[in-house]
DNA sequence: GACGGGAGCGTAATCATCTGA
DNA sequence: ATCAGATGATTACGCTCCCGT
């Protein structure tokens, strides 16, 4: 806001001629002092009638002091729409034409558009800046997950193998029981044997093992 | 550049209300008297008053002619600096003061400046509107890749505790055949015996077990 | 009530001036 | 002098209000 009126100038002693005399209106000729004797400045385009021109206008612009812009940049940022109470007040405080009054806040209007374009422009361009750097950072965010996840499969491929290779060519528990079983019961039929050996008093093995085999097998 | 000429007066007789943009100011919406200090139904609307406002001076702001502008269009789409000779043609060709096209341009670089912000603007809009969408999509599949990470983390877990069960209380090949080969041992030695007994001819257990005990403990 | 038109504001586009580099 | 940028002023047109016929 305040940033945007920066006028080197001022009012405090040069041009306030103008101040409270709207007849200056028709005269004011602000063209530079370069008169026609100035510069020979080379070749180029000799001094035309340039003048004669902005002389038919006759009224040129008046700048406003810096005191009239402020306070119609004031009004302005309260409320860029101009009612005619206000426009008639605000020309009377400010000693200008209401119509010049209309015509800053018209000419300011169509000037804040642009202003507000370029910050949002600015604003948007930030906004952008960042969302490119996240999807960066996102992206990155992939490719690490991704490279976890390959490995987490790889540990679950290597796991999956390891179990199928036991599930097939190992036992579990169960099987070492029977197995341990078979022991436990080879001992207990042959100290059955033995016991039938001592009660029928066997002497020769052959009949032993006929005897452990028909126990075995019934 | 034909298409950013377009004046309401002269040969084009279409509607330009379209450039008009809402956006950028709230639109003095048929809506009175909605305000705050609004006035109180004081209709400004006076006694008809002669027109005698503004007429500064009889000076005519002198347009450009459509011919003019349509020539100095095209002088700027070439370049849209003007060197003097150009200029000067220019102005010749068309009647006009040197300074006068030199003005023309002046304005014209403003006016493409604010056009070509814009023009950017609503490019920037649009990579900034796909870079968002790219961003929610790279998040989601984060989270997508996040959640079969988790399961892939805990499928690893559950194998590794099964086989961490296993592990502990189950038993490998070696020792089912260690359990096997204990019973095959077994076998062995009680035909060993069998075949001391054999020889010896033991009768009583007692001295078999005796016998036994002391080659399993050697 | 409907209709024509002026007053007055708004926007957009222009033209022009001034200032500073 | 030229240019860019800020700014004043004009022109042209759209709307709404409000009044007089």
């Amino acid at each position: 806001m305040a940033a945007v009126n920066l006028r080197p100038d001022d009012d405090n002693s040069t041009l306030i001629s103008h101040f409270y005399n709207p007849e200056i209106y028709t005269q004011m000729l602000p063209q530079q002092g370069t008169a026609e004797g100035n510069k020979p400045t080379k070749r180029r385009r000799r001094r035309s009638r340039v003048k004669e021109v902005a002389s038919t206008a006759g009224l040129k612009k008046r700048k406003l002091s810096s005191e009239q812009v402020k306070l119609l940049e004031m009004n302005f940022g309260n409320e860029h729409k101009l009612e005619t109470e206000r426009k008639n007040r605000l020309a009377s405080e400010l000693g200008l034409d209401p119509s010049q009054v209309a015509i800053w806040f018209q000419n300011r209007r169509a000037r804040w558009k642009n202003q507000k374009l370029e910050h949002q422009y600015s604003i948007l361009k930030k906004a952008h800046d960042s969302a490119v750097l996240q999807k960066t950072h996102l992206q990155s965010q992939i490719e690490k997950l991704k490279q976890q996840l390959a490995e987490a499969k790889n540990e679950i491929q290597k796991l999956v193998e390891v179990r199928e290779i036991n599930r097939r060519s190992s036992v579990t528990m169960d099987d070492v029981q029977a197995a341990a079983c078979w022991g436990e019961i080879l001992m207990e039929e042959y100290e059955d044997v033995f016991c039938s050996m001592q009660e029928n008093n066997y002497n020769q093995p052959v009949e032993w093992y006929l005897n452990y085999n028909y126990m075995y097998t019934n």
